[in-house]
DNA sequence: CTTTTTTTGGCATATAATTCCAATATCATT
DNA sequence: AATGATATTGGAATTATATGCCAAAAAAAG
């Protein structure tokens, strides 16, 4: 019996389980004897973990890091939009059109009374930016506003989620 | 010889290439074989060309990622901050302060009038946005105002960078 | 069309993942 | 502290995958 109750969907981990994910969000494609050796379990329970952790949802998958830069896409945007109404069908159709977009790296919607969405997207240069936002975005229904912000330096990004509770200051 | 200059950093990719990376960024853990089959190589040319994208640093790593609230952070929100000045010396000493906060995903310097950062946090609930916000963020030297949005839905997130040059509308 | 260069596919080998089970550790209870 | 029940581990055998090599095919250059 649990000694204490919580949110059912929310896990509890011992330190082999915050290792395993502390390491992945840093090296998602370490092999599992690698993994086993840093964490200080030998491999096959190891892996049961690993497995246990994507089954339970709390790893919801891996990714491969792209240099956008690398690829030509020298410029990134964040985009505050905001909208006319706030239907459900004015946010359904807008997050279909958004989702079209291969710009669109990120969509969120957020608080505030300055933007409903906030979107990130990257391009080639200036001129494809405004032809995305002049072209694409400020033209779904229901767009009244659109502000921009340009990323200047990426400081830090793809963190860790914290796998310990917060630290109470 | 090539026919046409590109700046030394950005790279041309084939095909293959280009299908590698989409699906990497999608499954950035699938193996060799399975990644072979469905670009229609076999296995050992295509993971040359894994490796080849590797060193040569267009793909930059690999990350696990997590699910944020089944891990007790239910709360996410984006941080603008302003500050006084805009000299190294701030910007240097702002940036450390928040790369030692666990709860800080992200953080882009950006242009604009209103913020020269946009934080992205994690935290378990309003308690601890107050206290990382009042305690921690504002007490940073040189931060002169902060102002909040709280992610209500991710629409979309991680989506993969376009290895397609930009649709010309 | 021929030569040169690059890339591929298949095979042999090395490395890693996966399964199974006995042994160990953990936990709750008395 | 001892007991029994439950969960977790480590190691060995097996299966699957990655890696390195080379001859053949393809692509590019002349």
């Amino acid at each position: 019996m649990p000694k204490d109750s919580t949110p059912a969907d929310v896990v509890t981990l011992d330190r082999y389980d915050r290792q395993i994910l502390e390491i992945l969000q840093h090296h998602g494609r370490i092999n599992n004897q690698e993994l086993a050796e840093r964490i200080g379990l030998s491999p096959s329970p190891c892996l049961r973990r690993v497995r246990a952790l994507e089954d339970s949802g709390l790893i919801t998958g891996y990714r491969a890091l792209v240099d956008a830069k690398r690829l030509g896409h020298s410029l990134t945007a964040l985009l505050h939009i905001s909208m006319d109404r706030h239907t459900p069908e004015r946010f359904a159709n807008f997050e279909a059109k958004v989702a079209a977009l291969p710009q669109v790296q990120e969509c969120l919607l957020i608080t505030g009374q300055e933007a409903d969405y906030q979107l990130k997207v990257v391009v080639h240069d200036m001129d494809d930016y405004q032809n995305l936002l002049l072209n694409q975005i400020t033209r779904i229904e229901g767009v009244t506003g659109a502000h921009s912000s340009f990323v200047l330096r990426r400081v830090l990004e793809h963190r860790p989620v914290p796998s310990h509770p917060d630290t109470p200051y």
